[in-house]
Order: structure tokens, then C-alpha cells, then sequence
DNA sequence: CTCATGTCAGAACGACTGAGATGG
DNA sequence: CCCATCTCAGTCTTTCTGACATGA
């Protein structure tokens, strides 16, 4: 996504003024995480097993949104710096279990301050108010598109 | 950007939702200009043309915010189509001086009816009041980032 | 036989980079 | 000599597809 110039009928739409903000969104919390050594993938499965517990790698690319192809990288990366253990499933052979350790809880403690942080720094600009309106109207939007 | 579930403290977050409802509203213009046998590029090349009159392809890449070299392909699309000109610069022989058809303009009008019922599409879920707050918002977020 | 799982290779997409040829 | 322009080829990144082997 480009984040330079625009022509003025295309900068004044809601749908680039989403994209450009969403932009900027992503900048901050990929640079957040990346300052952290860690990418979007790894907070959403560390915070996915956090939430529901241990799991195949199949199920929590589906809770967390993860195709499960790139479930197989992120878990390699976790599993190297020991902040998930990837153990086979004694139940159903095809499995591993992937289970959260006590460095992965720090590591997402870390990571959802920083991701706090970027939330701050995105929406610094608007009073307590607007925020929450923002989200709500987000949320709506969303909620219609579902 | 994957539009499946994702951890709930993820997906309570600014960032996470204008990265979702800026994806429903790509979709949505993307759609939109398929239909119409066209792609951002297109309509951003065509509205920088109509916004500042003819140019060399440098310049419209810059004012459009295209890149240089994607300015190339999609110029080509469009003088294929009929919707520019692009005839080389008498005074300045590097140039290509890129200009707008007649069928170009309407090519144009339609594209921007097609912008215009996306934003409306994407809005749909919000009453008037919102959508102007919701405009404003993202502008005061876009401006303190600039 | 069917379906699910984990894995890998690679496609598709969009934005961007580098270098060459031409010309100011 | 240095810089701008146009062009093409190709890289990089992220997301997603296809295929395969294994096992339920």
C-alpha cells in the first residue's frame, strides 16, 4: 500500500481514508513487534493458546486466523525460542499439541504492552470520546459485513 | 489479510479493526472496479489526469502515487483502451506526455459512480451523523501521522 | 474409502528496486 | 559529467493453493 499522494476525489472516501489509516496501524504494530523480535503470527497464536489453551496446530490456525501452512513456520519460530512446546498428540497420531510455556506468557505479556503502546501512539491525536466512537462505528461496520 | 477470527484481546483493538473494515472496503472498490474492467491504478491515473490536466508519466506517477514503474503497465492498459493518449513530449524527448480521451472521461464518471456506491455500501450500517464523524476522525488520525 | 492433519513448494498479488537506454 | 525519464526484469513480502504422506 502506497502512502503517498492521492487524487483529491479518492483522498476525501471513507474506503481510503481506512486504507491509509490501516496503514499506518500496521506500520506501528509491525514495528512495535518487530523492535520485540516478533511478527503479527506470533501474538495471534501465543494469545490464541493463551485464550483457549493447548491445541493442534490445525485448530489454532483456525481460532487464530492462521492459514495453517504458515500455522507450520510461526510454530517452528515459538518452538525455537521456547515460547511454545510442539509435542505429538498421544490420542490422535496426526497431532501435535501445541502448548503455551512460561516464557511464551512473558513473551505475550511483552508483546500486548507493546501492542497497548501502538494503540496509544495510532490514536494519539483523539480525545478519550472520539476513541471510543471509533471503535464502535468500526465494529458496526464490520458487524454489517459479516 | 485474512478476514477469518482472531484472539478476542486482538480483535478488540483500533488497529485490528481498520485493518478489517479497511479490507471489507478494498474488497468492495476492488470489486466494483472489476465489474467495470478496471483497477485502482486506473482510476487514480484517470483523477490525477482530470485533476491536473496532461502530464509526463513521472510527474503523474507522482502526483497519483503510483510508482514510476507501475505508471508504465498502466498506461499501457489504459492508451490500449482508448481512455489516454500517450504521445511523446515535443519540447522534452524523454518524455511521454499522458493525456485524457474523451472515452477516458467517461470512463471516469463511471468509475467514480462505482467509488461512490462502495462508500455507500461500506457505510451502510451507519447513519449519516457517523459517517461524516467517522471521516473526520480518520483525518485528524491521518494528519497527526503526516 | 473418506476425511483431517502436518508439511512443503510454489503461485498470486502488490509494492518496490536496479539497471539500461535515451535525452536534457 | 550529472541528472531525469521510460522501460523492463526481477525482488520481497504476505497470503493463499495444491499436493503429498500419514493416520483416524
Amino acid at each position: 500500500m502506497e502512502t503517498r499522494g492521492a487524487p483529491a476525489r479518492l483522498r476525501g472516501t471513507p474506503s481510503w481514508l481506512l486504507n491509509q489509516t490501516a496503514t499506518v496501524a500496521q506500520r506501528l504494530v509491525a514495528d512495535g513487534f518487530g523492535a520485540a523480535g516478533a511478527r503479527r503470527y506470533h501474538y495471534s497464536l501465543l494469545a490464541t493458546l493463551e485464550e483457549f489453551g493447548p491445541a493442534s496446530q490445525a485448530e489454532l490456525g483456525r481460532r487464530g486466523g492462521v492459514d495453517r501452512s504458515d500455522v507450520v513456520a510461526t510454530v517452528n519460530e515459538l518452538s525455537e525460542r521456547g515460547f511454545v512446546l510442539r509435542s505429538p498428540d498421544p490420542v490422535d497420531r496426526r497431532r501435535n499439541v501445541v502448548t503455551l510455556t512460561e516464557a511464551g506468557s512473558a513473551h505475550l505479556r511483552r508483546l500486548d504492552g507493546v501492542l497497548a503502546g501502538a494503540q496509544d501512539a495510532l490514536l494519539a491525536a483523539l480525545p478519550e470520546h472520539d476513541r471510543n466512537e471509533l471503535v464502535r462505528m468500526l465494529n458496526q461496520v464490520l458487524e454489517h459485513h459479516s
